[in-house]
DNA sequence: TATTGTTATACTCTATAACTATA
DNA sequence: TATAGTTATAGAGTATAACAATA
C-alpha cells in the first residue's frame, strides 16, 4: 500500500523521508498540491498588474463573449453567482469591467470590458507567457503539459472542441 | 486564439455556446476545475465519516509516519504551521489523533494516531475506492488516471518513488 | 539567536439562504 | 411562480506577523 516516498526538498535541517501511502496516488491530493503550486506562481507572476486567477478568468470569458449575462459567466466559469457578483464589484471598481442593461430583459446585464480592461488584458499575454514558461520548467516540457491540459479537459462538464493550439 | 468551446450542460433553458479563449489551453484553470469537481465528490463520498480531503490527507500522513513533528507534517502536506494547529485542534477535539510530548525536543509534539483515529481511517478506505470510482467514470479510464497522477507528481517539490502500484 | 507550536488578523473562496425587481 | 442580480452569513483555506517556551 505504500506508494510513495517524498524526501522534503526544502528542509535542510533533517533529511527525513515522508511516506505519503494512499495520498501518492491519489489524484485529488495531486491535484492540490499542483493547483496551488500553479495559482502561487500565476499571482506572484501577474503582481504588477494586481491580477488573480479568478479575476484573470473573469475578464478572459467576457473578453471572449461580450454581452453576456451574469449568470451565463457564472456558470461558465463554475462559480455562484453570489461570488461572482463580488468579483465584478472589485473589477467595475477598477473600470475594468461594465455592467450595461441588457437589451431584451430589465433584470439583467450586458457585461463587457472597458477600453482600460482590453487594454490590461492585453498586457497580461507577456505574464501569461511567462507564467507557462515557469510551469513547463517545474513539470518537464511542452508535450506533457498539453497531455495534461487534455486529460483535465474532461472533467466538469468541460468537453474540449476540435480547435486545439 | 479561440482555442475551447464549451456547451453549457446543465442549463436546460439556454443553449449558448462559451468562448473560452486561452483558458482552454490554461492548465492553472483546468487544475482549478478539476479538483474543485474532485474535492465536491470526495466531500460528498466521506460525509458519513464527517471527513473533508485536508483531515483525510493529516490521518494519512500521520498514520504512514507516526511519531512525526508538527513542522515535518506541515512541511510534508506544503500547508503553513498556523493552518495545521487548528486542523489538529479540530482531530484532537475528535479524539482521532494525539500530540504526546516529544522524547527528544521539548518544544515540539509527536503526532500519532488513537485507536479510534486508526479505526476511521480503515473505515475511508471502502469510501475512497467509490471516490476513485466515480473519478474514473468521470474522467475515462484507469489508464488516464494514472497518467494524470504521475505526471502531476513532478509539481510541487515533489518526486514519485519507484514502487508505483 | 533560532525553532516549535500557538494565537490573531486579513483576505480569498465556497456554500447557503433570503431579499428586490423584474419576467 | 420563476429568474437575475444582490446582500448577508458561515466556514474553509491561505498568508502574515507576533508571541511563549524551548533549543
Amino acid at each position: 500500500m505504500a506508494i510513495m516516498n517524498v524526501t522534503l526538498r526544502d528542509i535542510s535541517t533533517s533529511d527525513t523521508t515522508i511516506d505519503y501511502g494512499p495520498l501518492g496516488n491519489d489524484l485529488g491530493y495531486m491535484l492540490r498540491r499542483a493547483q496551488l503550486w500553479i495559482f502561487q506562481d500565476f499571482i506572484r507572476t501577474m503582481a504588477p498588474l494586481d491580477l488573480r486567477p479568478a479575476q484573470y478568468s473573469v475578464l478572459v470569458i467576457i473578453n471572449q463573449n461580450p454581452g453576456l449575462s451574469q449568470i451565463t459567466l457564472a456558470s461558465a466559469l463554475g462559480i455562484e453567482r453570489a461570488r461572482l457578483v463580488r468579483l465584478l464589484d472589485q473589477l467595475e471598481g477598477r473600470t475594468l469591467v461594465e455592467r450595461r442593461p441588457s437589451a431584451n430583459d430589465r433584470r439583467s446585464h450586458a457585461m463587457h470590458l472597458s477600453a482600460e480592461g482590453e487594454r490590461l488584458l492585453a498586457e497580461t499575454c507577456s505574464l501569461v507567457a511567462s507564467h507557462r514558461k515557469s510551469c513547463l520548467a517545474e513539470f518537464g516540457g511542452q508535450a506533457n503539459y498539453a497531455t495534461l491540459v487534455k486529460l483535465l479537459c474532461k472533467f466538469g462538464s468541460l468537453e474540449q472542441d476540435a480547435a486545439g493550439q
